[in-house]
DNA sequence: TCACAAGCTAAAGAAATGCTAAACTTTACT
DNA sequence: AGTAAAGTTTAGCATTTCTTTAGCTTGTGA
């Protein structure tokens, strides 16, 4: 469950956002003031920050900056239709994003997912249409999730994780068995081919490339 | 120092992030279209494209797609929140990364460096148009990729390591192969040829010399 | 200008490297 | 214990790369 701080002077509109944001299946947080909004927020950290430019105790962008020092938060903030100049400033004082009032419900909604989204995907990579969700142990190609075996998955893992690099057998039996293997040992080829396979079947193919005498990388598509 | 080329056509925007990443640190070129923008990539290739993807002359898929096809440099796209849908297409298209707009720039300044840490092979030489990235085992004149075999990217790793100076075949038969080779084998010469051969189809003739009676060496390009 | 050494080139055989399929082993779950 | 999934080993095949050979070209000094 994701917890939402509105900071809002406006008790009617305070309460309209409640009532929408909670049937959407978000815990609001309400607090009238810049000073209470940021009392709340050291209490308890929300997911996201709703923050009205016009309050009567301290001055938005002030109340941003200070989240901002402190927190890393999403904060959207919502503004009166005279004060759409002051975006860039706004931008740079820590806001993510900004709505002008009156707004529709939706777009808000809309918005908040996306910054939601924004810093879920922290530990994500990709390449190309590739990507790897590291958290999630999840690889999507054109939106459509591989089923990757464990080792299979660490093996993508850590080529993503530079890019382009060369990774010598050597140096992924050392990341994915902690140790060398015997010398004739090819798990490595087999692995990289039932990778390849996986990846091809799902139309990725190019990416995973073989660099003779060395080892492997991932990179830029290549024709097939 | 890292080269950015910003392809934006909203001045606004393009001004802020200007300034932004010109304080981060890094050089900041500045296209304001989509042709212009590929135009400035040829005259000096970047070390990374952030892309937006409401250009009014081409279409911002089009522009990755065409960027991707010469050149390995990272692509970052920016996208209207109501574009969310297309990244799987972007991504496919040749980018490596995408920010919905509107974002906060620190975030763009991460995914930045996430992005040139995964091309930076950390060890790069460069003489003239052409560079060498040892981690990758790649090798570039003018964005383009060339494909060595072993024993030729050896060989140039070795020139390229000093640059200039004239190695003797005898250096350069213990340096790739650990040990001086029969009095009259010739090896080392067939692999300069083949280099030389590989070199010259790229483009970058001239640079590999060959100085008689002495050995060979890595210079700066002279008239063919 | 000629002769000879040094370097270049092309082609063919040898060697190394990687790929694949299939059998076998281990592991996790019922 | 039985089953299914994942991991490993083996061995033969295909491909690329390396090396050698032999003849050709170029540069240099007499």
């Amino acid at each position: 469950m994701k917890r939402i701080l509105l900071i809002e002077d406006d008790p009617e509109i305070a309460h309209l956002l409640q009532l929408e944001l909670g049937e959407a299946g978000y815990t609001v947080d309400w607090a009238s003031g810049g000073m209470s909004g940021l009392v709340r927020l050291r209490e308890a950290v929300p997911d996201l920050v709703i923050l009205d430019l016009g309050l009567p105790d301290l001055d938005g962008g002030e109340v941003a900056r200070r989240i901002r020092a402190g927190y890393e938060v999403p904060i959207i903030v919502l503004t009166a239709a005279d004060a759409v100049e002051r975006k860039v400033s706004l931008l740079s004082d820590g806001a993510d994003d900004y709505m002008v009032k009156p707004f529709h419900p939706a777009e808000l909604m809309a918005r908040i997912q996306v910054q939601l989204r924004h810093r879920e995907g922290g530990e994500q990579v990709s390449v190309g249409g590739l990507e790897v969700h590291l958290a999630k142990r999840q690889v999507l190609y054109g939106g459509q999730e591989l089923r990757l075996s464990p080792k299979e998955f660490e093996l993508l893992s850590l080529l993503v994780s530079r890019t382009g690099k060369v990774f010598s057998r050597q140096e992924i039996e050392e990341h994915l068995w902690g140790r060398q293997l015997e010398r004739d040992s090819n798990v490595v080829d087999v692995h990289i081919a039932n990778l390849r396979s996986k990846l091809r079947e799902a139309g990725a193919y190019g990416y995973l490339r073989t660099v003779r005498g060395v080892g492997y990388a991932l990179r830029q598509r290549e024709a097939e």
